[in-house]
DNA sequence: GATGAAGTACGAAAAATATCGTAGTTAAGT
DNA sequence: ACTTAACTACGATATTTTTCGTACTTCATC
């Protein structure tokens, strides 16, 4: 029930890693997050800590490491950041994205006809 | 060829309503977002100033109320915007992007026969 | 049991965004 | 000419997000 459901840039870049590796300590995160861009062992730290609180997390303690993994469902974050997505970005309208999302992606033919079922299975139940 | 080519989400809105009514003064656009949420028209004003500065946009100061337009095109801002929230948010997988998308969209018989004949010509040349 | 490596906690600085107040200017109507 | 409404400029503040330093704790090893 969170009003505020959207994770900022990095917490999103966190959440990722989390539902990627699962639990994992903030070692674990820093060293994955270091492969990218350079950042602090501490920041990292702190952000997990505040995600804690804004329980996008939650953590085991019982050892000295704590153990972090994401308390928010991966599909559930993505559906609110898609839709708000296509609201700033695409006025709302859903296709439009897709076309677009078609036109510069580099799709198999078996996403492509993944995809095609999909429509189908949607334009059946209408 | 600007290397920070990603708006805020203020901006983007602000970008929007440029591409959708063109070439309009301040007064204008605080109006129209005004009608969503509260914003008081120095802030508007001020955003609006330095969109100029980064020449996301230009003005006409001929005349007392300056006009502004978009100086970025909506295709390149867009397709950025897109690229990047497909790299954050789907790992980069532009078809898990299509396949959520079209789920929770209310995409009219019309949209979705459009997108089918899109992929259709994308399969082609394959 | 001393030492050092690896943790956590947490305040606070830094950076990026967004908001607004105030001062001064211009134009139009009276 | 005066007054007022509508502008712009711009500094200052507020808010949000990110980054980091420092202090303290725990554990393993020598």
């Amino acid at each position: 029930m969170s009003h505020k459901n959207k994770p900022t840039d990095t917490e999103l870049e966190i959440l990722q890693i989390l539902w990627q590796k699962g639990p994992s300590s903030v070692r674990d995160v820093n060293d994955t997050m270091s492969q990218d861009k350079e950042i602090g062992y501490t920041t990292t730290l702190k952000l997990m800590q505040i995600m804690n609180e804004k329980e996008l997390t939650q953590r085991d303690t019982a050892s000295r490491t704590h153990i972090y993994s994401a308390k928010v469902e991966e599909e559930t974050v993505k559906s609110g950041l898609l839709k708000s997505f296509i609201n700033t970005a695409y006025r709302g309208s859903a296709s439009s994205l897709v076309m677009q999302a078609l036109g510069q992606s580099n799709a198999s033919m078996e996403e492509l006809d993944q995809i095609k079922s999909l429509i189908q299975k949607i334009e059946d139940r209408k």
